[in-house]
DNA sequence: AGCGCCATGTAAGTGGTTACATGATTGT
DNA sequence: ACAATCATGTAACCACTTACATGGCGCT
């Protein structure tokens, strides 16, 4: 699942510019997929190509011009393809949790300031995950719900973890007993 | 904090090859972070080259020779100040929530396969987060342990949540319940 | 006066994955 | 016999990131 394939599903939802796309990727994916501007222009511009979507330009006064994307019948079936044949990898690289695994190498100061700027990132997350459980009662949808849920039940459970456990990494090592 | 730095990391807690620095990738790493190959080898090269490890080459009789890679006190200083300086980001692209949340596109037996496979991996990642806790006894490590146990509560978060509600993805949609 | 939003795109760079190449030993 | 483990590496490829390029409007 590439940004091309996550571009043609958001445009199952209705059309959108690139731009717009942009802020769909942020409130419905951002706990689990990202995507810029540079990935999301060039897949548009292949899936017109293509054929799975069509562009119609938009002029507009004082704004900058907008390309609105459509999703066609043939993108469509594609993309329902793409949901039935593609197996889910899942990619996860959390530097966070890497600098951690070494705390000991880290000075509590430092070991602080990370866990608390981890902390906010994730109270971030929480909060656009529960305006998106807030849209469901206007568009009821089943996957939507689930991943808020999922969003949610975890992200909670990573702030309770670090709040109650955060002493585990600030108290003296040996190594900091001895040299002080 | 590229797969360079990583491995320096791991060759803190003792000399290995590259070979051996996968499993440990791979055992330590598993919930949040992987690495091939492809990029262990080249970066114990370039490691090497800097001065930031030493090699030693070992002929072994019956099987292929192994190098043997050990950290210099360079290598600490640079790994140590890379710690403190290097600001973690957290890039997560889970295919399996995309997926999950274009669920009324997919029909319910796919549904099931795709999270059971899901729930399948977590309870790999379980297993593997408990093993590497049984050996905080010998080996305590607070940064090790607040990872482990992070990394659990995680998981079983997931799994529970998966289970829980799994039945929403399930239920007939009204497109479908049309389509009958 | 300056920042942030709207809006599109390209080009160069990065970093990691996949496939290839080789081959003996040990366990089933 | 056959698969898995041990063991190292390269080269081509891929997908995404970052920086660059442009520019008016609206708010404070």
């Amino acid at each position: 699942m590439d940004v091309k394939t996550l571009c043609l599903g958001l445009l199952t939802q209705g059309a959108a510019s690139g731009y717009d796309l942009k802020k769909r990727f942020e409130t419905c994916f951002k706990s689990f997929y990202s995507a810029g501007y540079g990935s999301i222009y060039p897949a548009l511009a292949y899936l017109a190509d293509t054929d799975l979507v069509t562009c119609e330009e938009i002029s507009q006064d004082g704004r900058p011009d907008r390309k609105v994307y459509r999703i066609t019948d043939k993108g469509r079936d594609y993309f329902t393809e793409a949901l039935a044949s593609h197996q889910p990898a899942h990619k996860m690289r959390s530097e966070f949790l890497a600098m951690i695994f070494f705390a000991e190498f880290i000075p509590p100061d430092r070991l602080n300031k990370l866990i608390d700027e981890r902390a906010e990132e994730l109270q971030q997350i929480l909060k656009e995950l529960e305006a998106m459980s807030d849209t469901l009662a206007k568009h009821p949808d089943s996957g939507v719900e689930f991943v808020a849920g999922f969003g949610q039940t975890i992200t909670r459970a990573a702030l309770d973890y670090m709040q109650q456990y955060r002493h585990l990494l600030t108290k003296e090592t040996s190594a900091q007993r001895q040299a002080s």
